[in-house]
DNA sequence: ATTAGGG
DNA sequence: CCCTAAT
């Protein structure tokens, strides 16, 4: 090994070159590292697709939309406008950073890593790529075979889309005509139905199912795409209504396409060769939910306004995926094909938008919480599960504050005869999506992409009421295993329980597509076929993992949404779409003939154990820290354990371990890019000094080492191994 | 159970 | 901090 430099760390005697330690483990450098999924070139498509969409949308109906903005104040001005204002920054889209916590873009401008850029410049070609095989796939399906027998439609997941908000903190840049155009249809758009409304028009309604149909149909035509590039033709009668559901369709799309997006780079930062882009999209988001993503979080920079640790940065990592997903997602795609010939699969993980307006006091049915938090209830739509954040501030009197954007419904499985109409495919998935509330639901609350089990834990000992932890925190509505009647949307928390949903490990490989429906039904192998569900589904029926993951990077630190079912109702209702009749109005018969089934049955996966609370070291533990390396070296946590931090029960070696590794970045990177309680530079030339001088003495022969051991003692004031340090 | 690394 | 592979 070349010594790069030599360098003189203080010590009394001795240079210590900075060697780097070759990797003393091959582990971790495996070729699955390098293995960025194929699939995630769906996401790039999505997104592409969606971008270009939503642009031509807003340039053609901005004008138009904008005419009528003045005609009819909305029912709900104040919400609109504040929307209007914290919207702002969404319209540009992804390339607004800081608009959202998917951004895969923020690390461009962050400078976080060239591999990053990289792809984003290869966006373009990918794109086109992607969807000129898709359009051969479309093709395909379409005409190559008819429908037979029975149309299904599965709504295998509700994915939602997020529209998160940016908080004030945030600034949009260049918020230039896209993002006014953005605002002014939403606006127009709630005042059209307002207009509706009044008219009497009830067509209004069924716009948005409409539309959600439709786009849900040309999904299933893409056969392969997990989210909604195209955009369903407007054919309702009332034009004005649907054109607004589309563009809200739209923006969702986009918004879907922007968490995949983000995904895809981040776990693109090694650019592969692409793929036949498969579906596989959700697994992989789905694997983001894993705790491992939550890793990232802390390491974001610090262009979120709001706090050093926000959540964009896990965006830009690189994520290790390798479940045998090629050969995954070949088989994925052959089973797609031959499914969409003969069935609808409607796998839109789109879902409505939900503007809601976070902590609108007007709208928020605040309950109190048993403890001390309040929720502010945000607006849903139906079926959609989307969760906006706020940023979540901790309150001096030590109340922790969650704004819930929005909700997701469960998944939901449809089967209909291909004759049906589409009008009684929407009342289908109205039904369906009104048996599920009606069934009664319950809240879960998730923290690090773990439920949180324990009702009786107080949200400082959960860590809910820690500010790290409130980007991580997520709600979730699930179907009550008791079927008991909806609870009221001011619920205490605490007292709903959450179970074990159910596990689904699934093998990639599962036929299912051949199998049926029926067949299928009951067990994951559902989801799969659908390809949303790929990854081994460890989640539950509802999809709030991604909600969730979503939230953990999000820059802002709040929650998300829970609004019961009453709550569901009363948001709706007031909330941009006036169509809350919708739901009265589908006549129960078809229920009974369109079997719609929230799938919910195996309530068993053994969630992971919840992780722990952060608990940053204290300077004391650091130079605790600091001192027993220097006489032990590294490479030997369990004695620096022992020495001093044996009281500390919630210090373990790795810990130890991996906070000594900290401390070395730390020591290296300016002192502005540190967070936290800041480390005294004294101490982290200590770091550095312990850490070069222990790299060049590897493994500590004991003769010497005994020798550098105490010189180096010597050098820097000795102190006493720390034990002044207990657990909490 | 530890150690070493990647995330 | 978490997760894992390798010891």
């Amino acid at each position: 090994m070349v010594l790069k430099k030599r360098q003189y760390y203080g010590f009394t005697d001795f240079h210590v070159p900075s060697v780097p330690r070759g990797p003393r483990s091959a582990r971790g450098r495996g070729p699955h590292k390098k293995k960025a999924s194929d699939d995630q070139i769906c996401a790039f498509e999505l997104l592409a697709s969606l971008a270009g969409k939503l642009l031509q949308e807003s340039e053609s109906s901005a004008s138009s939309n904008a005419s009528e903005a003045n005609d009819q104040p909305a029912f709900s001005d104040s919400l609109i406008k504040h929307e209007e204002g914290e919207e702002l920054p969404l319209k540009t889209g992804y390339h607004d950073q800081g608009s959202y916590e998917e951004s895969a873009f923020i690390p461009e401008f962050d400078s976080v890593s060239r591999d990053q850029k990289c792809i984003l410049q290869e966006l373009p070609q990918v794109e086109s790529d992607s969807i000129l095989e898709r359009s051969s796939i479309i093709t395909n399906s379409d005409s190559s075979e008819k429908v037979s027998s029975d149309l299904k439609s599965v709504v295998c997941k509700s994915k939602t889309t997020c529209e998160n908000f940016s908080s004030k903190l945030q600034r949009s840049p260049d918020s230039g005509e896209s993002s006014g155009c953005y605002v002014e249809n939403r606006y127009n758009r709630q005042q059209a139905d307002d207009k509706l409304d009044a008219v009497g028009l009830t067509v209004n309604n069924t716009s948005n199912s409409e539309v959600l149909n439709n786009l849900r149909m040309k999904h299933h035509a893409l056969g392969n795409s997990d989210n909604d590039v195209k955009l369903p033709s407007c054919r309702s009668a009332v034009h004005n209504a649907s054109i607004l559901g589309h563009r809200n369709f739209i923006k969702l799309g986009l918004r879907d396409d922007d968490e995949n997006f983000s995904r895809f780079t981040k776990s693109n930062i090694k650019p592969k060769a692409f793929r036949l882009p498969s579906r596989i999209g959700d697994w992989r988001i789905r694997k983001l939910l894993t705790s491992k993503y939550w890793k990232a979080s802390p390491k974001l920079k610090d262009f979120e306004l709001s706090r050093g640790d926000g959540g964009m940065k896990p965006l830009c990592h690189k994520r290790k995926m390798y479940y045998g997903r090629e050969r995954y997602q070949h088989d994925t795609l052959h089973k797609r094909r031959k499914f969409s010939a003969r069935s609808l699969v409607v796998t839109n993980d789109g879902g409505f938008s939900c503007e809601s307006a976070c902590n609108s006091p007007e709208k928020s049915m605040d309950a109190e919480k048993n403890g001390s938090a309040t929720v502010f209830h945000g607006v849903n739509e139906m079926s959609s599960s989307v969760i906006g954040h706020h940023t979540p501030f901790r309150s001096t009197d030590c109340h922790v504050k969650f704004s819930i954007k929005s909700i997701r419904v469960p998944e939901l499985f449809i089967e209909v005869p291909e004759t049906a109409t589409v009008g009684s495919l929407k009342r289908t998935v109205m039904d369906a999506v009104t048996a599920i509330l009606g069934g009664g639901l319950r809240v879960g609350v998730v923290l690090h992409g773990k439920k949180v089990r324990d009702d009786n834990r107080t949200l400082l000992q959960t860590g809910i009421a820690s500010e790290e932890n409130l980007d991580t925190l997520g709600f979730t509505l699930e179907p009550n295993p008791m079927q008991a009647s909806p609870f009221s949307c001011t619920e205490d928390a605490s007292v709903l329980k959450c179970d074990t949903p159910k596990l689904v490990s699934r093998s990639p490989a599962t036929p299912v597509l051949d199998s049926g429906i029926s067949e299928a039904l009951p067990e994951p192998s559902f989801s799969t076929r659908l390809g949303n569900h790929i990854e081994s589904n460890n989640d539950s029926n509802f999809t709030h993992t991604d909600i969730v993951t979503d939230e953990a990077h999000a820059d802002s630190k709040a929650l998300v949404a829970i609004p019961p079912y009453s709550s569901c109702t009363d948001i709706v209702t007031d909330n941009a779409h006036p169509d809350s009749k919708a739901l009265v109005a589908i006549p129960p018969a078809n229920a009974e003939a369109l079997a719609a089934v929230p799938i919910n049955q195996k309530t068993k996966r053994p969630e992971p154990v919840q992780r722990r609370t952060r608990r940053p070291f204290s300077v004391t533990e650091v130079e605790a820290l600091v001192q027993a390396v220097e006489e032990l070296g590294t490479g030997r946590w369990r004695d620096v354990k022992l020495r001093s931090f044996e009281n500390a029960d919630h210090r373990t070696y790795v810990d130890l371990k991996d906070k000594w590794k900290t401390l070395v970045h730390t020591a290296k990177i300016a002192p502005q890019q540190r967070r936290g309680e800041p480390v005294p530079q004294e101490l982290l030339d200590r770091v550095l000094a312990a850490h070069a001088y222990w790299s060049q003495h590897q493994v500590k022969p004991h003769s010497k080492n005994q020798t550098a051991t105490s010189k180096i003692a010597e050098v820097h004031a000795p102190r006493n191994g720390i034990e002044g340090i207990h657990s909490i």
